[in-house]
RNA sequence: GGGGGGUUAGUUCAGCUGGUUAGAACGCUGGCCUGUCACGCCAGAGGUCACGGGUUCAAGUCCCGUACCCCUCGCCA
């Protein structure tokens, strides 16, 4: 009978479709039952499908064997129905004491409503281990477990019909703007350096494994070379390091690279395809160009390369300060801090954001949760007094004048302190900034408040980073990016000086989130051999572990840049929602399991030995 | 690898200072109900208190360990 339902009835319209306009029309739908109010005679049910919710009504009289039916049905059997649609009803109002229209406002299809004539039952449905509405309050891990349910909610399919929304609009731009959609392998060679890869082992080769790529880079610059000057492409990548909110091991990416362009180009396009994806989803023009700030100054001002710019709570560098006064100034460990070439960082907490001493207590062990030693404070009195500061206790009136005029503190605000390595400085300063605007209510816990879109361009960042442990200088991102025209002399051997050498990099920050990072690549030979021997690596390693590029740009390279923008990160903060894995639809947990499928899984000794690997477990 | 939070009915949670038969809401099952819309009313079923040890006359509650989930530092060129 259900067979025979569907392959002579046709569905004529979604859930979400009918209006007011539509009423006479006789009209098929078929969906999930969302909801049954079964008042003995009438019946009433909510039907689903990925466009809404329409109301039918079940009348005895009216099709009493299609009545009969629907007093058996239950939460998500999947139904079809034929019937009229018809206006809703008059309802008694208390309120108003008088007869008004049943409308249902906070339904699209709310001003009517199909009684049904015929129906049919494709499917039942066991109860779902959590509501499938809206409003369900099941945690994820159950959700996750039930994935295909948890994809049924209203909420989940908007943000996934959204995402693919992103898909075609990224698409369109790029086709509309003379770039070229080529595919890239995900199974190639290892290369050394950066994230810790995926490996699959080759039948075929024994003893050999492809790595699963972390990125197109090298072959989309490959791509430049052939001469494909404008290369898009939305592509998975592979990384296997601990998750994180914004972080999952397969993840996609919104490759580019272009030919003969300099960074501003690469901003224009790519400000472009923000600007069209944000009218695209919320309708709104995006002020273009972004705003843009060194890398240094967002060291200093924010600990990190990824500033959240809805609030202040800027950070000051007081090394100069506490420089000036020396042993004299009377807060020892924070000299001894600049002493060795530590870093003394405050935050100011203004006065309208009283805090209690246990308050700050809790942000004590918030920062040593990062490693801090402690949560060095001055609390400022209204009569100018440095209250709960003993690490002030013995400092120099002139040294405590200097510190206020450096952050700008006024009485009755707090100042917060760190000071030691400055890595651990800026991370520790960077992470009390947000979880305090949190606190504070200038940023909500997740999400954006609409109309709170603050994109940035961080530019110029040092090309170089030092190893500690390795004692050499190493590429802050990676070898390929071209240094400043005006750097170039720091990498001879005259006016060696790795630490000076700033390069065409630039990462676009959204409210605190990295979406997307790029450079404008090294094509010059020459300028490459001196960046690897900057790094202390020869010319025969380079040649080992990227032999087949530098060949490459041997061979008329043309001058080229890209970027990679983050598709999960994008789709999370244009939706505002709480994390990645409510954009994707089967994400993984924390330890990269799902808990559906149960992956990652135990294999056959048959499978491992036709591979030529033998499984290791760790020692207990 | 480190720090923090969590795990009690199908779901979300409460369960105090260790003390009789572990509760609530929603959901579920049955009944009643012709204008509801997260319908309403009545009744009922439903528990390996994550797992394993330990302390105790007595453990959901205290202690130790393990697993899993979440946030985070490290890591992510």
């Amino acid at each position: 009978m259900a067979t025979e339902f569907i392959s002579k009835t046709k569905r004529t319209h979604s859930c979400g479709a009918l209006r007011a306009s539509d009423i006479g029309k006789e009209v098929v739908l078929f969906g999930w039952v969302q909801n049954r109010r079964d008042h003995g005679g009438l019946i009433f049910i909510d039907l689903r499908d990925r466009d809404g919710l329409t109301q039918i009504v079940f009348g005895p009289e009216l099709a009493a064997e299609a009545h009969t039916l629907a007093e058996r049905f239950r939460s998500e059997w999947v139904i079809g129905i034929r019937g009229t649609v018809r206006s809703r009803g008059m309802q008694w109002s208390k309120k108003e004491n008088k007869e008004v229209p049943a409308t249902n406002p906070n339904l699209a299809t709310g001003e009517i409503e199909v009684v049904v004539l015929e129906a049919t039952v494709f499917n039942k449905a066991q109860t779902p281990p959590f509501e499938i509405s809206e409003h369900t309050s099941a945690n994820e891990e159950i959700r996750l477990a039930h994935r295909y349910l948890d994809l049924r909610r209203p909420t989940l399919q908007r943000t996934i019909m959204t995402r693919s929304k992103l898909n075609a609009a990224t698409r369109q731009y790029f086709v509309d703007n003379g770039f070229l959609e080529l595919e890239t392998p995900f199974m190639g060679r290892y290369t050394p350096g950066g994230a810790r890869n995926f490996l699959v082992p080759s039948r075929l080769n024994p003893g050999n494994f492809y790595a699963l790529a972390e990125s197109p880079q090298l072959y989309k610059q490959l791509f430049m070379v052939a001469g494909f000057d404008k290369y898009f492409q939305i592509v998975k990548c592979f990384r296997d390091e601990d998750l994180r909110l914004d972080r999952q091991p397969e993840f996609t990416q919104i490759d580019v690279e272009m030919s003969f362009v300099a960074q501003d180009d690469i901003f224009a396009v790519i400000e472009g395809l923000l600007k069209k994806l944000w009218k695209e989803v919320h309708g709104i023009d995006l002020p273009t160009p972004f705003r843009r700030m060194d890398f240094d100054e967002s060291m200093a001002r924010y600990g990190n390369d990824k500033p959240d710019l809805r609030f202040a709570l800027e950070h000051t560098q007081l090394n100069d300060v506490i420089a000036k006064f020396g042993s004299d100034g009377g807060v020892g460990p924070m000299w001894d801090s600049v002493q060795q070439k530590g870093l003394v960082k405050a935050l100011v907490v203004p006065a309208k954001h009283a805090l209690s001493r246990s308050e700050i207590d809790k942000l004590e062990e918030y920062v040593k949760g990062m490693g801090a030693g402690g949560l060095a404070r001055a609390k400022l009195a209204d009569n100018g007094d440095w209250t709960q500061a003993p690490l002030f206790k013995n400092a120099k009136p002139e040294l405590k004048a200097a510190i206020l005029e450096a952050t700008g503190a006024k009485n009755g605000d707090l100042l917060l302190f760190q000071f030691g390595k400055p890595s651990q400085v800026h991370t520790i300063m960077a992470n009390l900034r947000v979880h305090l605007a949190k606190k504070l209510g200038l940023i909500p816990e997740f999400g954006t408040k609409d109309g709170q879109w603050n994109f940035l361009w961080v530019v110029n960042p040092p090309l170089f980073e030092y190893d500690e442990d390795a004692k050499t200088w190493a590429a802050a991102h990676h070898a390929f990016t071209r240094p400043m025209d005006e750097c170039l002399k720091y990498l001879e051997p005259e006016s060696f000086d790795p630490a000076k050498v700033y390069c065409y990099r630039y990462d676009v920050v959204l409210n605190g989130f990295e979406i997307g990072g790029g450079s404008i690549r090294l094509h010059d030979p020459e300028v490459q051999s001196k960046v690897f021997k900057a790094m202390g690596i020869s010319d025969e390693d380079a040649r080992s572990k990227f032999g087949f590029l530098l060949d490459a740009l041997k061979y008329g390279a043309p001058p080229h840049g890209g970027i990679a923008l983050g598709m999960d990160r994008l789709a999370f903060l244009i939706t505002q929602t709480e994390s990645l894995r409510d954009v994707i639809p089967f994400p993984k947990t924390q330890k990269g399991t799902d808990l559906m499928t149960g992956a990652p899984g135990e294999v056959d000794e048959k499978q491992l030995r036709d591979l030529y690997v033998k499984s290791v477990p760790p020692a207990k």
